[in-house]
RNA sequence: GGCCCCGUAGCUCAGCUGGAUAGAGCAGCGGACUUCUAAUCCGCAGGUCGUAGGUUCGAGUCCUACCGGGGUCACCA
């Protein structure tokens, strides 16, 4: 299916069992890098259908010129050339080796896409390994704001993008309910309750929350508990309320999500890892310990200027300098109980104890400090048996008519994510939020997201998805319904026209962006990818303007118009397809 | 001060992990609509890839140092 990546598997045999390789040794063989060989698309398509670099590569290893290594292959593909259906070979440049293909070979990814649909592009890369991917994890303390909607998209189009390559993708949210700051939420919590019986409360005090939204909450206390809180010393009204605001918090982070298609397997409540005697963190540490990983001591002040406050003193402390961190971090605060970090520690312990080797990470562009000394713990815990990548997501600037669209924290009036996917839909929000990569900040303008024009890939890409629809409506319209059924079976073979065969390239290239995608963790070369494919097809379309004869329907040729009907058909097989990986809806129409 | 990201056309960004003459979109200029929806397309113009070294057949891509922008920096959440 792909076919860059099969060629290369048919070519390399030909090159290692040819007279090129014959004067080497055994050692001098094995350190030639012929995994790197690789057959690509040239960037410029007046290069030919694929290009190969093997003869740069081997140039060293066999101590000749590279362009002489050309001349060889060259000659051996042309010999081979029924096999490996070329039809020319070309050296160019310090020794590229360019190669056309018989035109079948494009023709026949048209009937390819066609006959696997939605799994044309899917691969067993992962072959079935589990992995788990994390994201979203905000604290339960009040909806999601805008900065959330970014990783959340990311992680969700990621873990479809790796259960589509073949991995055992699990989807998860930790739940950080175990801190101070959902004591906080009860008692922000506990002042609207008492607001919602008819006190008068004033401002929300500095540390409470100050948002809107815990006012339902306080009016749900005030039905299920009428006064009866009150009456309660805080230390037995706190987990009432607490218990109470942390699920409706989650309620009300969970209709977010859904707002925006993102979904989730397992939430992962940070107060299980201590819940029922159980004390998972203690045994973390214990089992590290085991392997002299923990032990009580100082650590260096920082550099620079001092915190007001620093006092030098002594902390239990995990040896994560051991796997590449700076300094070795705190597991216990002052007062014994456990640190952010321990915590995290105890549930990437807990997934690697359920089976995944490989973990990712969706996390805020803010917890970037946090990389070495998590990935030294998840090393450290697996025995470096797991490993855990971290992506970051930036920053979301927001503008309006390119203004900065202003937003204060102080007052608790963020822009929400509902807000977002309310004004601009899910579909918008999800292609923008993809459309850059992870780590680069992205700037997004309620105004211009939603303009209908080429200058926004949502709508282009759409719009192109749409076109096929009414291709297809119009082909109906000539004919009859019978000229859109079994396309598959069409012969391709009559399309040749160049354009045509641009659009068939670039339809081959849909299997590789799909695995570098996935293999980079970096879901945008998807997005990136839909807006070139919906590029060529309007490009094919318009030529269709100043040359009839290229038009897909052509009333008096029956043969010729389903030809270009399975094309059409497989390019909306692939738009549909690339979209779905991202989370966002092939519309038919767009009025 | 340490660490982590970013720096590519006037603007917003890609660049397939080291390959050929660095690519798109917008903005600018010039063209194509009695249409398979012109919500689109075609052409022109636009660059010392932050700077300086290094690695090698070859660097936007890797290494080092600096410059500029952002983030972060004991027990925080």
């Amino acid at each position: 299916m792909n076919i860059y990546a099969d060629f290369a598997e048919k070519m390399l045999p030909l090159i290692k069992g040819s007279d090129l390789l014959s004067d080497l040794d055994a050692d001098a063989q094995a350190a030639l890098p012929l995994d790197r060989i690789v057959a690509e698309p040239p960037r410029d398509a007046t290069h030919g259908d694929l290009a190969t670099n093997a003869a740069l590569l081997l140039a060293k290893g066999l101590r000749r010129k590279p362009r002489d290594i050309a001349e060889a292959i060259a000659k051996l593909l042309t010999e081979h050339a029924d096999a490996l259906q070329v039809q020319s070979v070309s050296i160019a440049g310090p020794g590229f080796i360019n190669i056309t293909l018989q035109p079948a070979v494009w023709q026949s990814i048209v009937q390819d896409v066609l006959t696997n649909g939605m799994d044309f592009g899917r691969t067993d890369l992962g072959q079935g390994e589990k992995i788990n991917v994390e994201y979203v994890s905000a604290n339960p303390t009040g909806p999601m704001h805008v900065g959330h909607c970014r990783g959340a998209v990311f992680g969700d189009a990621l873990a479809t993008l790796l259960s589509y390559v073949g991995y055992d993708v699990t989807r998860e949210y930790y739940i950080n309910d175990a801190g101070a700051q959902v004591d906080v939420l009860a008692q922000s919590a506990y002042l609207r309750y008492r607001e919602a019986l008819g006190e008068a409360i004033g401002a929300i005090p500095q540390g409470l929350y100050p948002g809107e939204y815990l006012k339902a909450l306080g009016a749900q206390l005030a039905d299920q508990y009428g006064s009866a809180l009150l009456e309660m010393d805080e230390v037995e009204w706190l987990p009432l309320v607490k218990e109470a605001a942390i699920s409706a918090m989650l309620e009300l982070i969970r209709s977010d999500l859904d707002k925006l298609g993102v979904v989730h397997d397992v939430f992962f409540s940070e107060r299980s890892l201590t819940a029922d005697g159980d004390d998972r963190v203690a045994e973390m540490i214990a089992d590290l310990s085991k392997r002299d990983l923990i032990y009580v001591g100082t650590l260096p002040p920082p550099k620079g200027k001092l915190p007001d406050d620093w006092e030098d003193r002594e902390q239990t402390l995990f040896r994560s300098t051991r796997y590449g961190d700076d300094v070795d971090r705190a597991l216990l605060k002052s007062d014994g109980s456990y640190t952010y970090f321990a915590s995290d520690i105890a549930y990437h312990f807990d997934k690697y104890k359920r089976g995944f080797n490989r973990m990712v990470d969706v996390l805020g562009a803010d917890h970037q400090g946090y990389l070495k000394r998590m990935t030294a713990a998840v090393t450290a815990i697996s025995s470096e048996n797991a490993s855990l990548d971290i992506r970051f997501c930036q920053l979301v600037n927001l503008f309006r008519d390119g203004q900065p669209v202003k937003m204060s924290k102080r007052s608790g009036n963020l822009v929400t994510l509902a807000d977002v996917v309310d004004e601009v839909g899910r579909d918008v929000t999800r292609f923008i939020m993809l459309y850059r990569k992870n780590d680069a900040t992205l700037d997004f303008d309620f105004t211009k997201v939603l303009e209908q024009s080429k200058d926004n890939p949502v709508f282009y890409v759409q719009y192109a998805h749409a076109r096929t629809h009414s291709t297809f409506a119009q082909a109906i319209e000539v004919f009859d319904e019978k000229i859109v059924s079994d396309l598959e079976k069409v012969d391709i073979s009559i399309l040749d026209d160049a354009s045509e065969f641009a659009l068939m390239r670039k339809l081959a290239e849909y299997p590789r962006i799909v695995e570098a995608a996935a293999n980079f963790y970096e879901p945008h070369r998807i997005a990136f990818y839909l807006n070139d494919l919906a590029s060529a097809f309007h490009g094919h379309w318009n030529k269709g303007k100043d040359l009839p004869q290229l038009r897909f329907i052509k009333d008096d040729n029956e043969k010729l118009t389903r030809a270009r009907l399975a094309l059409v058909l497989a390019v909306q097989i692939v738009l549909r397809s690339g979209l779905g990986l991202l989370g966002v809806d092939a519309r038919e129409e767009l009025r």
